[in-house]
RNA sequence: GCGGAAUUAGUUUAGUCUGGUAUGACGUCAGCUUCCCAAGUUGAAGGUCACGGGUUCAAAUCCCGUAUUCCGCACCA
């Protein structure tokens, strides 16, 4: 389904909406999870700590989502966060400075260049705007980041720009206290926030927005120390460097060079692994190299995981291998040590990064599950069970003759353990369509059998198919159908 | 941020040119009916027509401003 299908069934099922809707002076990039929403969100992480942090034994921390000055100093988000940017004082236009004057005069000047620079460099090729040849105000710096004063004084504090940052100021205590090993990873779920200029399309391109952040440090010397590589060697990852992605195992990426070592490729696969049990369909996904000029400052190499969909490639995750650009700026910055001993070596750690973005992937999930079943005309949200927000429906094919309590008293006995839903009003196949639509994999319905035997219907909801069996053998029934695989 | 289009109930939509407080569908709720896939039937709730200002006896409708959404450009760690 598109992307207007999907927002429909947002804003009707109550998976995401826009945030503060009720005020005219709303500001855009800001939209909130709905009950729907929230669940799909809490079992897409849950899905993500079993795959990820568990499996690899990860530790996992929640930090603050405002961090100070020197941080974002030591980051070098308060240089390189920030683009140069000029404006037309005609027509208003925004440009990137260097980008506008490399376009016309061939002249290269860093972004982080004095500002001055870019003022010479326009003044001395007389650099017009593009659009409407007015002239260009001084250059400015736009930084993404947003500013916050804390306490009577106005300290100067920012919203992180990415969740990371506390994982490496945390560092040195988790390895200390926590007993850490390299190689060793660490994870954070938060919200993050970036002054977009133009933010768009929903959960796509949001102001305050969800990562799952992960940071594996390792030692450099040992990326080709990997037994557990063993485990993905032949898990079949799509890679791309030029023109069209090819299908491949983590084995061949390695071997062919294309992924730099056994510990990047080992990552690669087991988030390739994860993505495939969210119901994605891999076979339209893609991890794609970055060229130097893509990539973040911080980064020496880089593979985005982007999937297709029908707005075309969305990037949901980037893969950075950001060497030890972040413990040794930090390191600097705040005088602390961050090396660690490593068997018998001392090393500063270099860093992996898997910085996911959620909402991102939520959405993704959505499209690549909602389906018109033309046929019996209706729309299915066909999620993995284990990521429904709801996972059974509980009705009652009709209300009269103690069907009603015979229903109630069965969701009563399960509501603690699943997500179920009991639904007693309109036809009975009404209620199946509305079930469908936010995704639950199963409907239980009493009749006037169940009085008389003891036993329901069970209907899936892709196939629609019924099955009867004992009350007794729910519980059971519903366990193995919903666990996490 | 620039240019264009749009904004009417939970969703979708008529009405805007030609000013007189709004139409339909779906959905929701309650009842009847119905032992299995959006059925039928009776009834109900839900809109200060995005927000602010102006013109007018009167504004969803005309004018101005703002916000948001979508499309293109630009941006995107």
């Amino acid at each position: 389904m598109n992307y207007e299908e999907v927002m429909k069934l947002a804003l009707e099922r109550g998976f995401y909406f826009p945030s503060c809707e009720v005020y005219s002076d709303a500001s855009a990039g800001f939209w909130e999870y709905g009950p729907s929403g929230v669940g799909l969100k809490n079992k897409f992480l849950e899905l993500w700590r079993r795959e990820l942090i568990r499996r690899d034994g990860m530790m996992e921390i929640d930090g603050s989502q405002i961090m100070s000055k020197s941080v974002f100093e030591a980051s070098g988000h308060l240089g390189n966060f920030a683009d140069p940017i000029i404006k037309c004082t005609k027509c208003n236009s925004t440009f990137r400075a260097d980008r506008t004057i490399a376009e016309i005069t061939n002249i290269e000047i860093p972004e982080n260049a004095d500002l001055i620079e870019f003022d010479n460099a326009i003044k001395e090729n007389k650099i017009q705007c593009p659009k409407c040849k007015g002239n260009f105000s001084s250059t400015k710096k736009f930084n993404m980041m947003f500013k916050v004063g804390i306490g009577p004084q106005e300290e100067e504090a920012y919203l992180r720009p990415e969740t990371c940052q506390s994982i490496f100021v945390d560092f040195p205590r988790l390895f200390k206290t926590m007993r850490g090993k390299l190689p060793l990873g660490i994870a954070q779920v938060g919200k993050s926030f970036r002054n977009e200029i133009a933010p768009r399309q929903s959960l796509l391109r949001l102001r305050e927005f969800y990562q799952a952040e992960i940071e594996v440090f390792c030692n450099p010397g040992r990326l080709n120390d990997v037994e557990k590589f063993t485990e993905v060697e032949n898990t079949v990852i799509r890679v791309q460097t030029d023109a069209e992605p090819i299908s491949m195992t983590c084995k061949e990426a390695l071997e062919s060079g294309i992924v730099p070592n056994k510990f990047v490729a080992y990552y690669l696969g087991i988030l390739t692994e994860f993505y495939e049990k969210t119901g994605i369909d891999i076979s339209k996904s893609r991890f794609r190299k970055l060229g130097d000029k893509e990539k973040a400052f911080y980064a020496e190499v880089a593979f985005d995981f982007e999937v297709e969909t029908t707005i075309g490639w969305l990037e949901l995750v980037a893969c950075n291998y950001r060497a030890d650009y972040d413990l040794s700026s930090h390191a600097k910055m705040s005088k602390e040590k961050f090396e660690v001993m490593d068997n018998d070596e001392k090393v500063l750690p270099h860093v992996f990064e898997i910085s996911m973005g959620i909402d991102r992937s939520l959405y993704t999930i959505l499209e690549h599950s909602l389906k018109k079943d033309e046929e019996h005309e209706r729309m299915v949200l066909s999620l993995k069970p284990y990521l429904s927000p709801i996972h059974v429906g509980i009705l009652s094919l009709v209300k009269k003759d103690g069907l009603k309590e015979k229903t109630d008293e069965i969701f009563l006995n399960i509501k603690r353990k699943f997500d179920a839903f009991l639904d007693h009003s309109g036809a009975i196949g009404r209620r199946y369509r509305r079930l469908d639509e936010i995704g639950a994999p199963f409907a239980i319905t009493v009749d006037h059998q169940t009085l008389e035997d003891n036993t329901v219907t069970i209907r899936k909801r892709d196939s629609m198919e019924q099955s009867r069996v004992n009350i007794t053998e729910i519980d059971s029934i519903l366990s193995g159908s919903v666990a996490f695989p």
